[in-house]
RNA sequence: GGGGGCGUAGUUCAGUUGGUUAGAACGCCUGCCUGUCACGCAGGAGGUCGCGGGUUCGAGCCCGUCGCUCCCGCCA
């Protein structure tokens, strides 16, 4: 038999009990975390929000209670009232470990079946099942934890962009598809059959138009949609702070993100202050091998192409550059060791991965009949190995235009030796801002220059010449924040000129009649007093993850799905009824349809 | 679209070159226990080995498929 609430009201949380409450009554209302029964001695360790208290139950002055402790179970909802007193032994695990609450009363609220894994913060279950069953997932401490820090973060963004003059609009939800970039979710129209809305990737030209409207300074909290594959730090919905400013220098933008970066990560217990460094993307690729590069640790990439002469070269079937990086302390690697970086940098295409150890006793190469003595010594100096260093050279299988592709396998290696070897200093917060990049890159799907950002980024003034006659010369207006190896958002000057505008988009091989369909509106609107502007934005659930430690996005968002893009709570996507489908216009080509 | 890992009790896992009745821990149920806090002790229940197929005297182990997961592609 369960009990009725009634008129029964709580008065405290159990975690906020303490010593200070030393004798005075008390209900507190939860789940049962664990029972302890001891016979005619029985206590309940009961679990809200806040933490733990237990309670105890005694036969002897209390036998109604008693009793009914005993048909208690794990995760019954449960209210009870009773006294607290000073523990004679107290428990340091538990923020409520001075003291306990001695039962008058159980009411049984609710009973429970037995959950599938323990309501513990050591979790050791699938994720498969913690997705199923996401509400007792949840129920842990760590999430509510996480979950009211992703909050006060948000909470904090708010304050700190009304603060400096932004104002929150909102933007539409269901808007027109622009087929560049991501994949767009479609939503059907029941109105107009054949004809779709699209759920937004970013509120880009939306923004941009308040701009163009005199809002001056705009920032939203707002959740953005991309229907692409998913990882463990990729969702397909989620959430940006997004901003857009006018008559901004880009040091004005990155002053504003600087602010809120620091005030944010305060909230979460990390100190950190702006000004943030910057480095050119040219840069970053050569020296970390990576446009968002983890800076809380040296080891970084040398170009040793000088090292292999051309018989070498030959012999190894190297076409491109070669980079290398010093290990500290990696000259010890066994063989097996050895080959498994080997296979590892030929699982991210690279030709080859050479090595150079450096012991007391002197060089050791795998390269050394086909390079030379001299050369190995040379490799060993361009990184700055010293002894005991392991230096590993990579060569990459293809090359791509306009970039360092070895340099880009170099950086994996450089990441992955950095966990392996202990050299990343978990305690620190490193922010970079990355600037300088092309304004196209070469995509070997479509074998042409594609954006490389949106097609609104800014152009370098004095390289606007080149937008024609030389594309993979042009650098943007464009940025990105990184954060101890993260993208935490990227943003731009934009284009405010129509005709500059106009000349990106055909630069990009947009047709006269593509280009009026899907931009005509943006472009319209730019020819009526466009001020020049610019923004960025900031993926929210990552800094969440990354301020509250964790690994996945998953543990700072309720409800996530599986990389087969599966709510497997809610079980969707699911297949619809009929009539539903009929109403829009829609039919179901049969060898697609699903069951259920 | 491609690659790696994992699917066995409610959960997390073990299970030898294919070998007899498929195990452990935790959880669950019953009993005992007045100071436990991962309580303890004694006993018990619980399995279509994801699904399908083939080979074999014999399949958890072979093949296929599906699911989860990590990565590559993709994410302007």
């Amino acid at each position: 038999m369960l009990d009725f609430l009634g008129n029964l009201k709580r008065t405290d949380y159990c975690g906020e009990l303490s010593a200070k409450h030393d004798g005075r009554d008390a209900i507190v209302m939860g789940w049962v975390a664990r029972r302890r029964d001891l016979g005619n001695l029985l206590f309940l360790d009961i679990r809200d929000r806040t933490g733990i208290v237990q309670v105890v139950f005694n036969k002897e002055t209390q036998p109604a209670a008693h009793a009914r402790a005993e048909q208690a179970r794990s995760e019954f909802v449960v209210a009870v009232e009773g006294k607290v007193i000073k523990r004679q032994k107290a428990n340091p695990e538990l923020a409520s470990g001075e003291v306990e609450l001695v039962a008058t009363k159980l009411h049984i609220l609710n009973n429970a079946k037995t959950p599938p894994f323990p309501i513990e913060d050591e979790i050791n279950a699938a994720e498969e099942t913690r997705l199923r069953f996401r509400y007792l997932d949840l129920r842990r401490p760590k999430p509510h934890r996480n979950l009211a820090l992703r909050h006060k973060i948000i909470l904090e963004m708010r304050k700190a962009m009304d603060e400096m003059g932004f104002i929150e609009v909102e933007t539409p939800m269901l808007t027109r598809s622009t087929p560049e970039g991501a994949r767009d979710f479609l939503v059907p129209s029941r109105v107009h059959h054949g004809q779709f809305y699209a759920l937004p990737q970013s509120p880009q030209i939306f923004k941009q138009i308040l701009m163009i409207a005199g809002l001056d300074k705009y920032f939203q909290i707002v959740k953005c949609f991309r229907d692409e594959d998913l990882r463990a730090d990729r969702q397909l919905e989620f959430t940006q702070l997004d901003l857009e400013m006018s008559f901004p220098r880009q040091e004005d933008i990155f002053h504003v993100i600087e602010n809120v970066m620091v005030r944010a990560s305060a909230v979460a217990g990390v100190k950190t202050e702006g000004p943030f460094p910057h480095m050119l993307y040219k840069d970053v690729i050569r020296k970390y091998g990576s446009d968002k590069p983890d800076l809380r640790f040296g080891m970084e990439l040398h170009e040793v192409t000088d090292g292999f002469p051309p018989e070498a070269k030959q012999k190894l079937q190297i076409e491109g550059s070669v980079f290398a990086l010093a290990a500290p302390g990696a000259a010890g690697y066994s063989r097996k060791q050895l080959d498994d970086l080997t296979e590892k940098a030929k699982s991210l295409k690279a030709r080859g991965a050479y090595f150079v150890k450096v012991a007391a006793e002197g060089l050791t190469s795998t390269v050394e009949k086909l390079i030379g003595v001299g050369n190995v010594k040379k490799l060993a100096e361009a990184c700055g190995a010293k002894t005991g260093d392991l230096v590993v050279a990579v060569s990459a299988k293809e090359q791509i235009k306009g970039t360092e592709a070895a340099a880009l396998i170099a950086g994996q290696l450089r990441l992955r030796l950095g966990e392996a070897l202990g050299l990343i200093d978990k305690t620190q917060w490193k922010f970079l801002w990355v600037t300088g990049f092309p304004l196209f890159e070469w995509s070997e799907t479509d074998k042409t220059w594609v954006s490389a950002q949106h097609p609104f980024t800014g152009i370098v003034d004095e390289d606007l010449e080149k937008l024609e006659s030389a594309p993979w010369e042009v650098r943007s207006k464009g940025y990105d924040l990184v954060l101890n190896g993260n993208e935490l958002g990227s943003g731009s000057i934009r284009i405010h000129r129509q005709d500059i505008q106009e000349r990106l988009f055909r630069a990009l091989g947009l047709s006269e009649e593509q280009l009026r369909r899907r931009f005509g509106f943006f472009l319209d609107a730019l020819t009526y007093g466009t001020p020049p502007h610019g923004g960025i934005a900031l993926g929210v659930d990552r800094i969440a993850m990354l301020l509250a430690g964790e690994k996945s996005l998953r543990e700072v968002i309720a409800f996530a799905k599986t990389t087969a893009a599966q709510d497997l709570m809610a079980d969707s996507p699911s297949s619809v009824d009929k009539d539903q489908l009929d109403e829009l216009g829609i039919r179901i080509k049969e060898d697609k349809k699903a069951a259920g």
